[in-house]
DNA sequence: CATGAATGAGAGTTCATTCAT
DNA sequence: AATGAATGAACTCTCATTCAT
């Protein structure tokens, strides 16, 4: 029982990896057999084809994600405090699994044009899960007076769309500085922009500060 | 001669509608061929390969919006309404291939795997160009104090993430909202955040107007 | 022991049902041992190969026949009886099986290109036991003056020959006559034609009759 | 245009070889294509999928029996000697294909479980040829009182059957008879056991002989 | 005896690319 | 320059068979 998940996620680790690597196209299902150890029909005992071994990957990766936000945000009740877990959850996700960042990429395009909708559905319902909880958050803030008032669930889509951005940009940069440090930087841009004149004035010097650091240059 | 280049193009029309429809992998040589109304073979006199092709078309595409904006800006002073312009050319340039816009996912996907770096590089010289446009704008806001002190070149990385970020979003969310308005609304958050007092005062009563507004209802 | 042959016969009759509906090479080892109620490598408990399961079926069955028949035929003197006993035993042989008919022509098909001669072998073998029952049979009618002289080894022939034809027919067609009244139409013609004058003049008017009712319409 | 029908024609030949030789599924695509002389891609220009060969090979040859048949029989009045043509053409379309006689077991089989009901479908449609041509032969020869007063659709069935099952019988045989002689020795039994009082008086003794040759031995 | 996970040879099929016309 | 028939390497996936437990 257990042993079968076992096989199954080290089909997945190998899977990774060589997707990340070469792409799902140019990979193939041989050689992340070879990779794992075992003899290409097993993958099939596993997985009924290889898309769907990808789309496990995705599923797996988004599961392991939501579940691991959900259970550090138990117990958080303010909400700058639980922006901060989002945040810090992404960049250790995303850390996590920087040698895998380009898959990304190729589950979103691939979600774009697979017949099998599967891929956007599953992408969609984990944006969902983001912005119901930026919503939510995002409201408190607006309620307690810290944002301005604003259009909700415009800042938060921006949020998202900033957030998968810096990612883009970190990829395509050959990741050659660090996230946390810019998705800091980018809280304190937004944070100038969004804070309520009383919250302002509090926290301006700190956030000022970030914004001339940058997070490009070591720190 | 001319005639040649009509067909070039005739191809790269052709290859834009069926790659955006199928995605690159999924599209046969021979369709795009179809669509274009020649035969299969006329396609390799123009194009030494598929991947060919698929380069000739991001290149084509970006070497396009790079002459477009340098046009434009040609004999435009003021930075302020340099980066109107930057922005109206970036959401003219999407809005013109919206129907291809998945491509966009293909290309950087394609640029992190392909054994072929000038996808890499191209994309780098682009964002190379829009890069250097930005230092050059912001550093002159800064400048002028219109802007807050900032370390430039982070901001720049910022703006181009976001960017990229808001049409990914865009994209992935099945284009249900007007990209015009989340770039300006992009552009308002950034403001506020940005702004030395002395503009906020002035531009604050605006700008928060775009915040309550949002972008994603109708206006 | 006799465990061990009840599981076998459980074996054959889930192959015979599989095969059946499915067809030799469509039919999934592992879809008999699922219907048997047994797992897959319990197959080749019992039998080395697919090939050979298959073989065993067409065993088991022609020599269940040969059996059947032969006991059957004991003890009972008289040729025309027999002939009777002969044509009842094949059909019920016939309809028994009803369900697994398409088996058979797989049987031939697979005996004229198996490198595996067995098949062959053993369909030959049994259409020798039906061949050299018929000739006695049909060599004391004839000696006895109920046939014409014939050349008796050509009339059996000929017989067995319709005898599969008739299964053929009923087979293509969708078993859509009853198989029984087939062959005692195929009898009453046959006998017309063999009957030396002074027989056909005794049975003439029954034969007649069943010509003109034929087996098409219900009787 | 009519280079592409020969090519066509050759692989039908090529895949006639290998599939008598080896039967429809141990015949490897690869194998056709070489035997035609062509690459393995090849066979894939001109047919779909291999079952979609072996559909066309089975069409073929009932379309050109068909339309040999309804080109000898034009102008013919007498049924009896058209019944002479029919036999006569059904004996040479068995010779011409001797040597791929194994592949019609394999039709038949392949008609009764295959997903593709075009098998089925045309083979139906040749059986309902050959039933409506021998229906009106038939009936014609009760109206004119040369066979007894009969159901003649089971008649005309029955004779199907015995074809049928002479080739069937000839295949298994190893075609150690001439299908020829067997088929006149049928007809004379048939012919024996059909005729009307008056006609048999006439034929009766060439008939009789011919009971008496038999088939087997040489002549 | 029974199991069923693992195997891996081998199948049909695709399609970018070539090249004789 | 344009064609499109021909190519064949390379792919994913199947499934009879094995064998450690």
């Amino acid at each position: 029982m257990t042993e079968k998940k076992a096989k199954r996620q080290l089909l997945l680790d190998a899977a990774a990896e060589i997707f990340a690597r070469k792409g799902y196209h140019a990979t193939r299902v041989s050689e992340i057999a070879e990779r794992a150890g075992v003899a290409k029909g097993t993958v099939y005992e596993y997985f009924r084809t290889k898309e769907e071994l990808f789309y496990a990957l995705l599923d797996s990766w988004l599961t392991q994600f939501e579940h691991e936000l959900s259970e550090q945000l138990t117990g958080v009740a303010d909400p700058l405090q639980q922006a901060d877990i989002v945040r810090e959850a992404a960049v250790m996700f995303y850390c996590r699994h920087a040698a895998h960042a380009p898959i990304f990429l190729e589950f979103w395009a691939h979600a774009l044009r697979s017949i099998d909708s599967r891929f956007l559905e599953r992408i969609r319902r984990f944006r969902q899960f983001l912005l119901d909880l930026g919503c939510r958050l995002t409201g408190e803030l607006v309620a307690r007076g810290v944002f301005l008032p604003v259009d909700i669930p415009s800042v938060v889509y921006l949020e998202a769309g900033i957030s998968d951005g810096i990612f883009l940009l970190w990829v395509l940069s050959g990741r050659n500085f660090p996230l946390e440090r810019a998705y800091v930087f980018r809280q304190s841009v937004l944070g100038l922009g969004l804070l309520s004149d009383a919250a302002r004035k509090q926290l301006q010097g700190k956030l000022r500060q970030k914004l001339q650091d940058g997070f490009l240059s070591e720190p």
